[in-house]
DNA sequence: CTGAAAGCGCTAACAC
DNA sequence: GTGTTAGCGCTTTCAG
């Protein structure tokens, strides 16, 4: 603690470089028009006194804060971490700020996460996992005349503007490259029958075997937990009773990991080859990946990702140009898959 | 949008509940004897008119704004993420909240990003991961008498105000515990040699070979990258190498992952049990951990936790403190690990 | 193009 | 105990 530092203000700055408060202003707004010679004589003066705007101050006059609330459900989510990063780095880029509040797993803190950032002033809300409480939220938001953006990993129907991945299409995606790559027998692997992202998932998987006038075996959907252990002995157990599996999606990661040691130790190897050279022998692997894990690179699957960082992107795009403009354009955004081969 | 809802101001309150706006304030803080009659009657006016103080106007007159900004690395890190999650948690505990900006994972926007938090009026800034820009941050917080806090994974000398976990006293931990359970020869796989991490905990680990008489061999340290499949490879080299190894050391999860399935490749499982009946056959592995990772519960290993989200709760701590306080007290805090033993 | 002055919503002396 | 009043630092009419 060397020099008390006081604390500049506009003031300092307009004493400093002879001109008014005014002026000032509109130099750092860039709004008036500004005579070159004061413009440049009012920024030395910032330069030299070190000024930095007191943007508090600024908001409670001028109307917006630059500041974005988000409430997440769980920050060590993966997930939602990606998710997260993606947001700051669109709203840094706009020169906007981003609260962050947690409301549990179970979303118990979210009425007061959302009470807090409205006293703080934020020029809207992002809900990243709402738990079920959308409604309540979106009336609560409509009170307060606040911008409110969902971001899911799946569909809830009650809310309106959402930003989520599109689960189904992912599915179709992967499970309709597997066809074509000759497989006819496609078992699942992974996820728990609560979850709505798989439930989507399922959705489209089965669609596609339908489309292609493929047998729909629900023996072949494993329900599992995220444990690569699990995951193994699972496909063990289900190649074991059904051998004439020849490929297998895997719900995330995780599971593909598991899966492919299980194969290994089964002496069954996952690969991409034609059926023909690698029929009764390898079993072809794909999976859902939801962030970029350099774990896969390793593993011979492809995979169908719906970025994270991509949606927490569109979300920041999307609450800031509801902030702007009075109200909003689109709505329910999803952001579709894109399928990554491998071959190794 | 149905009616564009007039903000409701203190003085709302004030007129509605019949008092004077120094009342209302004074039971919003609770700081004023105020008589329990219109106590109740201001919050019951608060109630009904669904008044939120502004938090901007009240810091802008007041001092403390209530938040904390917080600069970190890298969000998509496990270990920053669980961090900043209990950063969030500790901080909401005590009704403050929190900015969060994104240094990037070379400290690109180190600079803008204080800058921003500054002008955003934060009463403290905590930075997650300083990428060596410890003492011009440090001087630049001085400068706007700002309480600075960093929070690292290894200790960086230039910096003083520092949470850290003790990766020396961790890797003595574990490898005093293999010692104890009567292994000799103690191998280390994973790790970057740029790791300031890894450096510190190899020291804790030779450290303690030595203190026990026992022998060092560079060549059982074996450089990895966090992959399972690098993992798996380099221990079936090494103990192929080196067949009396009897433990190994995992630098993190991944890195045990896959220890544990070369040694199941190479049938040599890994397991707790002594010596004398495993000799030659078993190869123990124990692991560090920064965060809670299920995978680990599935695997027969021993692991030791510097619990990344305790290090976030200190800071929160911390810097609250030192906001309060004109000054600070302690110093280098650095957090102690915690053995967790399995049998499995 | 630039300046004077009126607040934004709240708190903190200081009176009563 | 409670009311009056003067700002916090900034933006924004409205005049020059």
């Amino acid at each position: 603690m060397t020099t008390m530092a006081k604390k500049i203000t506009i003031n300092d700055v307009a004493d400093a470089a002879g001109v008014s408060v005014t002026t000032v202003s509109l130099v750092l707004s860039g709004k008036g028009r500004i005579s070159e010679a004061t413009g440049l004589r009012v920024n030395e003066a910032i330069e030299k006194l070190g000024f930095v705007r007191n943007r508090q101050a600024a908001s409670l006059r001028g109307g917006q804060s630059g500041v974005i609330g988000l409430i997440v459900r769980d920050l060590c989510n993966p997930f939602y971490a990606e998710m997260t990063a993606g947001l700051t780095d669109e709203l840094e880029k706009q020169g906007k700020l981003l609260f962050l509040t947690q409301s549990g797993a179970k979303g118990q803190h979210m009425q007061r996460c959302f009470e807090t950032l409205v006293a703080q002033g934020v020029d809207g809300v992002i809900i990243a996992g709402a738990a079920g409480q959308g409604a309540e939220l979106r009336e609560l938001a409509e009170q307060k005349n606040l911008p409110l953006v969902f971001a899911s990993r799946a569909s809830y129907l009650d809310e309106a503007d959402i930003i989520r991945p599109d689960n189904m299409q992912a599915a179709q995606l992967v499970t309709e490259h597997l066809i074509k790559r000759g497989h006819q027998r496609i078992a699942w692997i992974g996820g728990r029958g609560s979850s709505l992202t798989r439930a989507e998932r399922l959705g489209g998987y089965c669609s596609t075997l339908l489309k292609f006038g493929l047998p729909f075996h629900s023996e072949w959907i494993i329900e599992c937990e995220s444990s690569q252990k699990q995951a193994a002995d699972a496909i063990t157990t289900l190649l074991h009773h059904n051998p004439t599996i020849t490929a297998v999606l895997c719900h995330n990661s995780t599971i593909a990991m598991g899966a492919w040691f299980g194969l290994l130790r089964a002496g069954r190897q996952s690969g991409e080859g034609s059926l023909d050279s690698y029929y009764d022998r390898h079993v072809a692997l794909a999976a859902f990946a939801e962030v970029m894990d350099d774990e896969l690179d390793d593993l011979p699957l492809t995979w169908v990702s719906t970025p994270a960082r991509e949606i927490g992107r569109s979300a920041g795009q999307r609450i800031l140009a509801r902030a702007k403009n009075g109200d909003d354009e689109a709505r329910n955004q999803i952001m579709p898959a894109r399928l990554v081969l491998r071959s190794s």
